[in-house]
DNA sequence: GTTAGCACTCAATAGACGTGAGTGCTAAAA
DNA sequence: TTTTAGCACTCACGTCTATTGAGTGCTAAC
């Protein structure tokens, strides 16, 4: 059977309806509401095609129908018309943005906070992949208790610390923050290589005394607080927001689903290659988000993907909103984190 | 009207079994399941009469009755018993929270993911507040952008770190960082009067040739570094189990309520006198816990309260267990943190 | 090809009703 | 005086049974 245009036309209007209701959509509010001129009879045989090719589905045999996810599919890569976003809510969302920029952090909490508010769904953001990042600067700082402490700045700004429980006088710590900033300071966590870390060890021991124990100790950290360099973390927001349009128990199972930071991470983790990701009901391929919809979109630095935000909402979403919004929200991002990076001059 | 020892036995029962069951209990469960040797009738008189002193409620004519949030006040000051903590628990606590001991954040969100866990309830926990923690060294390193990077370091280990837009080269940083240690190491944030920063910035002035305003964007950044070290931050866990015992509107509020984490800080501020604070039901004086408990108790560094763990429950919660559980996270914790930032031997 | 008309379906709502867990009161027993 | 058996009463809850109404599919006429 052929979709015809007028098929496509009641679908379209079939679909409007039911994202501004939530209710299955009859053949007689079609034909009173949109001017087709056609008779709820006709669009009654119209929607019956409709559905045997799968883009409706009845609930019940007197209920009206629903998008199916193939509509929705459909719709999304066909018919969605481009949505704009006013001017108002551009400048809240710069002034927004642009209040926090002095944190890496703020910064990302900030865009999912926006996105989570411009859409009014749960938001999510994954914090930039600095791969290839170099290290800019290593320091020890000897702590008050028999600790000490390791800090790692990237030429990007990212800051690792972490405290290692080992005393050391203010002399020793900077011999040793002295051989480490050697060793590792212009690599990134990649060309850190076992033979960089030997010859750091040697010349530690050389230079300091120390137990083998606290050798091995100081060498295993460093290797942890590397390791974390290229971590990436992602934020979620607005998680309440599921209530609205699940039931409790589905709710609770999103909720278990969402906490577990790796599932939406590994969801999202193929997503990057093109700009705009939509994934609608059973196409997560997660029980879970089988009545959602997933909507993300790539933020960029230096003109390489470094990460995705987005949002789950039901799968009857205003989806052009939500591109937009996100397409808008990523933009600022790569202009903010441009400044941040990259800057004006090159250094 | 007297409570006699009879009137307390039986509200005893009649909160155990509420605990268990969480429906309005009848008089008739309380003389079979409970040895009184006391028949139904003379029950209901006792019931009938604590009614009336306000320590059960009856949700309507035919129901059973419910313990009040007077009720469960009397039974925590008074009735109840002490909950031991299984061995096995305890290893598990202790190996669970052994193992993170390198950054501050992890020990904290180990420890609220714990409380959650043990308790199966909502859990929180603040960062500690350090004041009077001095500030160990101070460094600017400049990054790749047009941008610099401040870090300061207390002598516990806490590292705030911010983004400064202005260009330095490796050399003028170094400057600057030499003048802002030489100025801020070993002060409190309290102790950084006007006049330090004012001869701060005569030095910087001198030394480096920076524009006025650069120069006010520096203090005005340092000022804002050093105000946020002594911020707390606090962290809620499972937030989700707010549905096992609300309405689908009440979990809503909740949310909305926790969202915001000013709400929970305000509410749990004045808390720290005693060990453990208990506050059943309208004891809080916020419409959205009304229904709720709220436990918590104090941790401490250095022989003075630093932060607050304690969860958010329903008010039929087990509070023995719960004060039981918390008293051991707190314990851990309070071990922790002085393991890691007092340590054997005094510097 | 379109539409008016009609019989049909079925979820949702409301009312009727029985059930049972619970109560309070009273009078007899302890 | 205290306790208890007994009984009438209450009321939420589940079940059953219309009733309603939004929606359908089909057919015959336009």
């Amino acid at each position: 059977m052929e979709l015809t245009e007028r098929k496509l036309r009641i679908l379209q209007a079939i679909i409007d309806e039911y994202m501004g209701t939530a209710e299955p959509v009859g053949s007689r509010a079609i034909s009173k509401k949109n001017n087709l001129g056609l008779s709820s009879a006709t669009i009654r045989n119209e929607m019956a095609d409709l559905e045997e090719m799968g883009f409706l589905i009845q609930p019940h045999t007197s209920a009206g129908r629903v998008p199916s996810d193939v509509a929705y599919r459909y719709y999304v890569n066909s018919m969605m018309k481009r949505y704009k976003i006013g001017v108002k809510t551009i400048v809240q969302l710069q002034n927004a943005m642009e209040q926090k920029i002095s944190q890496l952090d703020s910064i990302i909490k900030k865009a999912s906070h926006i996105t989570s508010a411009l859409t009014d769904y749960t938001a999510f953001i994954t914090t930039p992949d600095v791969t290839g990042n170099y290290i800019k600067k290593c320091e020890i700082v000897s702590l008050s208790g028999g600790c000490s402490l390791l800090i790692i700045v990237t030429q990007a700004g990212i800051v690792k610390n972490k405290i290692l429980t080992l005393s050391l006088d203010d002399n020793s710590a900077a011999i040793l923050g002295e051989i480490i900033n050697k060793t590792l300071c212009g690599l990134c966590a990649n060309d850190i290589t076992f033979d960089k870390i030997q010859s750091m060890q040697s010349e530690i021991s050389e230079r300091l005394n120390l137990s083998p124990k606290a050798l091995i100790n100081i060498l295993d950290f460093i290797y942890d607080a590397v390791e974390e360099l290229d971590d990436t973390d992602i934020y979620i927001e607005n998680a309440k927001s599921i209530l609205k349009y699940n039931d409790i128990e589905k709710a609770q199972k999103m909720f278990t689903f969402l906490e577990d930071k790796k599932n939406l991470k590994n969801l999202i983790k193929g997503d990057s290659n093109g700009k705009v990701n939509i994934k609608i009901g059973s196409e997560n391929q997660v029980e879970e988000l089988k009545d959602c919809s997933l909507v993300s979109v790539n933020y960029s630095l230096n003109n390489k993907t470094a990460g995705q935000l987005g949002v789950i909402g039901p799968k009857r979403m205003n989806y052009a909103k939500v591109v937009a919004s996100l397409d808008c929200i990523s933009e600022h991002i790569d202009k903010i984190l441009y400044q941040l990076y990259i800057g004006e001059s090159e250094e």
